[in-house]
DNA sequence: AATATACTGTGTATTTTTTACACTAAGTAA
DNA sequence: TTACTTAGTGTAAAAAATACACAGTATATT
């Protein structure tokens, strides 16, 4: 019963857009590729899927590959496959984005074979991409625009223990746009999902700000799904 | 340059949830198979992706061959990948869903190789589906769920004239619950995005409702995109 | 012609949510 | 001690969401 599907050349492979936040810049991850096709071109982390991986196993994979990070928040959000995307046959890609926080050190040194350099590059210098990744990347961007109103994928970009302003800042460079800060912390300390930790930020210049977490059990508690943040 | 990619056996397809409204229920089209692997179950109508045409292209293609209807709504929204999904070898599927006016006679006759059958069943009633087609099904219905909050999507399962009735009527079936009737019109008449036709409902018992009509033109003038209906 | 039937169409008061807006408090650095 | 920088806070007005019930009207029936 095995292998009675027709068969032509085709192949699937994983494109990501890495999301990175620190302390004041939103960030993807692009590399400079090393090979043809679009020697030279920045791109996105991507890979193909191999035989015996699903598409969420491969993502991971190819994550860990290039930032030697486990854990992290991936979501697929859509599959490209025009027809003439890559040069050199038939590649239908799946895109995933995931969410990272670049806390200091954690700059990924990445380790890929046809790269030849990978860096974080703030949201508005993304240059011209290899391929159709313009587009990926944009429809990327635009689904975390629209998924951070309802679901809370903001804490995925902070660090465990973080201020109301750096949740603040979260918002306003995946929205794109200024929130008022009183607004803004009402809200959100409404909802009842972070927690207060009675802690103070420590090392840092001038007055230091209260700590939160996110109350993951709260939050499942409360709110079945739906809530606009 | 063409064909130097590493190959395996690999194929995509795709597969639709097609969605119905039928004055009073919400349908799914699904199909019998008559071939081996799952001969004789129920399953989403689908079929593989040829070499030369788009994802998009191929949805409208099988959609078409199963429907003869052209020019159908239709909306990517997640590609399944796990290893094993399908016995006769590795095939990633792209799952679309469709949204469609089932008035009157239009009920389509699909045509098939592999279907001995194709019905309209209602979303309540929706039997053990073949492959992952439960869980493709459920993430579609899903998805339009929150889809119809923030898009004019009920408009693609109405006739093109349409009383505030049969609109509510698709808010609720989809949404899966009561709607107020005053508020539903008073907030459905104040986005503005309805044409009054001065035209009443025909052949029908009983008092007449007032026919509306969308407005696509105000709609994307009023709001770039964000609304909550 | 009268009546029963079944659906259409409408308003108001209350509560909740959103918005707009500016200064004092606290901690650090010099 | 002072200058600097960020944290943290409240209120009033506007807008949106909710809860709620009955009279109007076209049709079908007798």
């Amino acid at each position: 019963m095995k292998n009675t599907l027709p068969q032509f050349y085709s192949v699937f492979s994983i494109d990501c857009v890495l999301f990175g936040f620190d302390g004041g810049e939103l960030k993807i991850l692009l590399i400079e590729r090393n090979e043809e096709p679009f020697k030279d071109w920045w791109a996105l982390p991507g890979n193909l899927v191999a035989q015996d991986e699903s598409l969420d196993e491969s993502a991971t994979r190819i994550l860990y590959e290039l930032t030697g990070l486990k854990g992290v928040y991936m979501e697929q959000y859509y599959a490209f496959g025009d027809v003439d995307r890559h040069p050199q046959g038939r590649v239908v890609t799946v895109a995933y984005y995931a969410l990272l926080r670049l806390s200091g050190d954690k700059t990924p040194k990445p380790v890929s074979d046809f790269a030849k350099n990978a860096q974080w590059i703030n949201v508005n210098d993304v240059p011209k991409l290899a391929f159709d990744h313009q587009k990926i990347y944009e429809k990327g961007l635009e689904k975390i625009k629209r998924r951070i109103k309802h679901q809370p994928i903001a804490f995925e970009l902070l660090p465990e223990k973080f201020t109301l302003t750096q949740l603040q800042q979260v918002y306003e460079l995946v929205l794109g746009k200024k929130l008022d800060k009183r607004n803004f912390r009402k809200k959100m300390l409404n909802f009842g999902i972070l927690k207060d930790l009675d802690e103070k930020q420590k090392g840092v210049s001038f007055r230091a700000a209260t700590l939160y977490k996110f109350d993951k059990r709260k939050y499942t508690k409360l709110f079945g799904k739906e809530i606009s943040f």
